[in-house]
RNA sequence: GCGGGCGUGGCGAAAUGGUAGACGCACCGGACUUAAAAUCCGUUGGCUUAUGGCUGUGGGGGUUCAAGUCCCCCCGCCCGCACCA
């Protein structure tokens, strides 16, 4: 017998899987709706296998879902703009249009080889202007929502992109992408009112009970919300205007020592200005920066202002007022009161300038007089002293006093600050989607009107000049003011890729949609995703956008849900050993074979060096070309091992001898089925009631799996449910034909397998369907279902333990009394044997389970 | 510093508080073969005086008839955030 031809078998079956449309979704109200979506991909130019392990967990949900009669939505774009493209159109002089679609049709060719079951009428690509004219109307949409505005401020410039980073995209002080330091410009920019949401967002956090634990968590310190006081200290000089700061412990007022504002504070500004030594201290604060290493080894510096102000409280008592390196102008008001003896900067601050440190929170047990703070600030719970009106309080009953006190005398009120600030979408580069405005010297800022929608880029770009393109462009930007009719200017800037991203998924539910970004009632329908997968790498960027745009859009009136993503699954890496030259240069997996248990180059036989495994990347050499793995072995041998042995939010390490063992599997599963070495009866035929021993087990093994891999699946446990199909194949193939009922439960078992390993290996499981006599597509097959009467045995295996250690097992029937099993365990040659005729203490009987007995 | 996660054979991993190591990889032995590949069968946590015994889930303690699993303390690794007032 021929072996498994994957090549065929696997072109015949995607043929067909699209000539019948079997993947097509379509809204129908008979079956419930299940959206599975993995993030779609920007298309860099060629998949290599860890790719796909994403697009493979969701296709297997898909699959899955679909035969257990779900209507399913599973489709697949191309999130296609971003600076790439215009990197490849300066270094290889290639319109990044012509290079972003070249590597979408690649890409797309290496999907499909793949076998996914994605509804390829709904592929959309994000740089197209049928996609992006709507993502500008939304935006005008925002803005008359309030949910849009510009303004000037310190933003994050790429010097090596030469464009603004959002404060997302900002990772350790560089850029998210390549990696450039960051500086600090001011300049004018477009902003989202994401604070608009921050409640929101963070108590909608709770009801996505189906995300893993450490998303929530990341999303939730990333928004950041403290509850504390905001308060006005005046000033002593006269001047009306106070100092406000913002603080969580209104309850340490009596302890405080100074206040400080942010270099960067406008009171700051306007001191400098007739202060040399001061603006001096301001520059030398700036000059650091605000990156992670300078700000681990910067000291805490202040400046004297010479101002003071009057405690809230203590009538008579004034603070002195510092400029301060470490207090930061874009949290809470940019200035803090200081409390030494409960916080530790504050306390590194007074001591270095010689500030009194005065305890107000007294540890229970101590001694509120003697107690006083050394080097370490005291930060725990206690009892307030030295504090007026609110001695003899704790911390949380001070810090309500407080802030009701300062309310009551008019100095602050009691306030709630997020760490989360706006939006900033503008970028000033070309392959993104043109920012819907127009600059008019008349009329201000004027929203290009419906009709002129959408702005599209000009085709004929350069990218001679650094900078952006679309600034440089000779009459692009030039245009008409829609509103005074005279000469104005186009805004050249384009959005944040990020904005592409955060509505593609509700487009997918009717990307044919001409007036809007999608049909609400097609949105209704298949909104929020069931199932969304994709890297943990974005939990703040993508994942925070989207389920803040999606509430915007709901604002807007576009759709009526809230949380765009109902589950998540973020799934772990796929990892490969690296390889290093005695260069230390890096070298592909196929550059090095093993000879003598040592990695040697294949072409030369210089030793290499054998390193960790690390993620698959194209810089460090260590990938599997996609085709590579397909044309040697099957696009379903790939899938395999992509679904094995790791589960999937764990990293999984591609290696040759999984590949190996994956294909060697499915070439097992493929002879049991065509060469079994007795004869199946025909598709139908009955199980017969009387059945040997071997017969009987080898049925309830095959529901016993079903039920199994069903429930694993639904559990997304996809290492298991590869173990169980092994299982149940190992079982089958034990089978000889000898007994009765063999081969009627053989072909049953085969059918089962199929189903099961369906989603997983679905071309050979058509194929082994198809062999098995049946004319439909297993595609369109429910799942299978099995008798709860077959998956408990009438016998089982009792464990006996004496004292918690085994000794012996037994087998009994099922469910029998428990003196019963007592009895029979008492009488096991090993037990007497321990026992040594003493009496059993104790005996614990779990029927079905175990027996211990306590001697 | 704060937050989250993890720690089980040579390796990837399983295990509603109830027989630790399912399933696989690798290794070793055997069958088939002139030979190899492929395939099939078998062994494989460690120690041991071996049809048995002891021991074993990072370390230490605790709860329990029974702990990889629950509780407390400690160690190590990974990830995220971080001058956040």
């Amino acid at each position: 017998m021929a072996r498994y031809n994957f090549r065929e078998t696997e072109a015949k079956w995607q043929a067909i899987w699209q000539e019948r449309r079997s993947f097509v979704a379509v809204q129908r109200s008979d079956r419930p709706k299940y959206y599975v979506l993995e993030m779609f991909p920007y298309p860099s130019g060629r998949l290599h296998i860890g790719h796909v392990r994403n697009y493979t967990l969701g296709d297997v949900v898909a699959r899955f879902k679909r035969a257990q009669g779900f209507n399913v939505l599973h489709p697949m774009g191309w999130d296609a703009f971003g600076l790439p493209a215009e990197n490849a159109a300066i270094a290889h002089k290639v319109h990044p249009a012509v290079w972003t679609y070249d590597n979408i049709r690649v890409m797309g060719e290496q999907l499909r080889i793949m076998g996914l079951a994605y509804d390829w009428t709904r592929e959309v690509a994000t740089c197209a202007p049928e996609y992006y004219r709507h993502e500008q109307k939304m935006f005008l949409d925002f803005l008359k929502a309030g949910l849009a505005y510009r303004k000037e401020s310190l933003v994050n410039w790429d010097p090596v992109e030469n464009t603004v980073l959002a404060n997302e995209q900002v990772i350790d002080g560089r850029g998210w992408r390549p990696g450039a330091p960051v500086e600090k410009r001011q300049l004018c920019q477009w902003f989202l009112r994401i604070t608009d949401f921050a409640e929101e967002l963070l108590d909608g956090l709770k009801t996505l009970e189906r995300w893993p634990d450490k998303v929530r968590v990341m999303q939730e310190n990333w928004i950041g919300r403290s509850s504390g006081a905001r308060l006005s200290f005046r000033r002593t000089d006269g001047v009306a205007e106070g100092i406000e700061v913002f603080t969580t412990r209104p309850d340490t007022l009596y302890g405080a020592a100074f206040v400080a504002i942010s270099p960067n504070h406008p009171l700051a500004a306007s001191l400098a200005a007739g202060n040399p030594a001061l603006a001096g201290f301001i520059a030398e604060c700036n000059r650091i920066g605000t990156s992670e290493a300078a700000i681990e080894t910067a000291e805490k510096n202040g400046f004297e202002t010479g101002l003071t102000v009057r405690h809230p409280f203590v009538e008579g008592a004034v603070l002195p007022v510092y400029v301060a390196n470490f207090v930061l102008m874009d949290y809470g008001t940019g200035a803090i009161f200081g409390c030494p003896a409960h916080d530790q900067r504050d306390l590194d601050f007074a001591r270095k300038y010689g500030l009194p440190v005065k305890a107000v929170v007294i540890p229970d047990g101590a001694d509120a007089d003697a107690f006083s703070v050394g080097t370490e600030a005291y930060t725990g719970p206690g009892t307030l002293r030295h504090s007026g009106f609110l001695d003899g309080l704790d911390v949380e009953s001070a810090k309500q006093s407080a802030g009701e006190r300062l309310e009551q005398t008019g100095q602050g009120r009691r306030t709630t600050v997020y760490r989360l600030r706006d939006w900033g979408v503008s970028r000033q580069r070309y392959w993104g989607c043109p920012i819907p405005v127009i600059h008019c010297a008349e009329c201000g800022i004027v929203p290009v009107p419906d009709s002129q929608l959408p702005v599209r880029l000009p085709e004929d770009v350069s990218f001679d000049k650094p900078g952006n393109p679309l600034e440089h462009h000779p009459n692009w930007k030039h245009t008409a003011c829609p509103t005074c009719g005279k000469p104005a200017v186009r805004e050249t800037d384009t959005f944040d890729t990020f904005f592409e991203s955060s509505w593609y998924f509700a487009r997918f539910t009717s990307p044919g949609e001409a007036t809007r970004g999608f049909d609400s009632a097609a949105a209704d329908y298949w909104l929020p995703v069931d199932q969304y997968i994709g890297g943990i790498e974005h939990a703040v960027l993508h994942l925070l956008y989207s389920r803040f745009f999606t509430r915007a859009l709901k604002r807007c009136g576009y759709l009526a849900v809230e949380e765009p993503f109902a589950g998540l699954m973020t799934q772990g890496m796929v990892t490969h050993q690296t390889y290093k030259d005695a260069e230390g240069g890096w070298l592909y997996p196929e550059e090095v074979e093993e000879k003598d248990g040592r990695a040697v180059n294949i072409d030369t036989g210089a030793p290499v060096a054998v390193g960790r495994l690390e993620k698959m990347s194209k810089s460090k050499k260590n990938v599997v070309g996609l085709e590579k793995v397909v044309d040697a072995y099957g696009a379903d041998t790939a899938r395999l091992l992509l679904m094995s042995d790791s589960p999937p939010e764990r990293d999984l390490e591609w290696t040759e001898s999984g590949i190996d063992g994956a294909w060697r599997f499915l070439n097992r599963l493929w002879r049991l089925a065509t060469e079994s070495p007795f004869a199946l009866p025909p598709a139908g035929t009955p199980i017969p009631a009387v059945r040997s021993a071997k017969a009987e087990a080898a049925l309830r093994a095959v529901h016993k799996a079903v039920a199994a891999v069903t429930e694993d699946l639904q559990k997304f446990h996809f290492n298991k449910v590869v173990a169980r199909i092994r299982e149940l194949t190992n079982t089958l193939a034990e089978l000889d034909g000898s007994g009765a009922g063999e081969a009627e439960i053989l072909r049953v078992g085969l059918e089962a397998l199929c189903s099961l390993i369906g989603p997983i290996a679905p071309h050979i499981a058509e194929e082994l369907w198809h062999s098995l006599g049946h004319d439909g597509l297993l595609a369109d097959r429910p799942w299978p279902g099995f008798d709860p009467a077959l998956i408990t045995d009438d016998s089982v295996t009792v464990a006996i333990q004496i004292n918690g250690k085994l000794r012996a097992t037994i087998t009994v029937a099922r469910d029998l009394a428990a003196s019963e099993i007592e009895r029979i365990a008492l009488a096991e040659p090993a037990v007497v044997r321990v026992l040594q005729d003493k009496p059993p203490r104790k005996v614990i009987v779990v029927p079905n389970r175990i027996v211990n007995i306590v001697a």
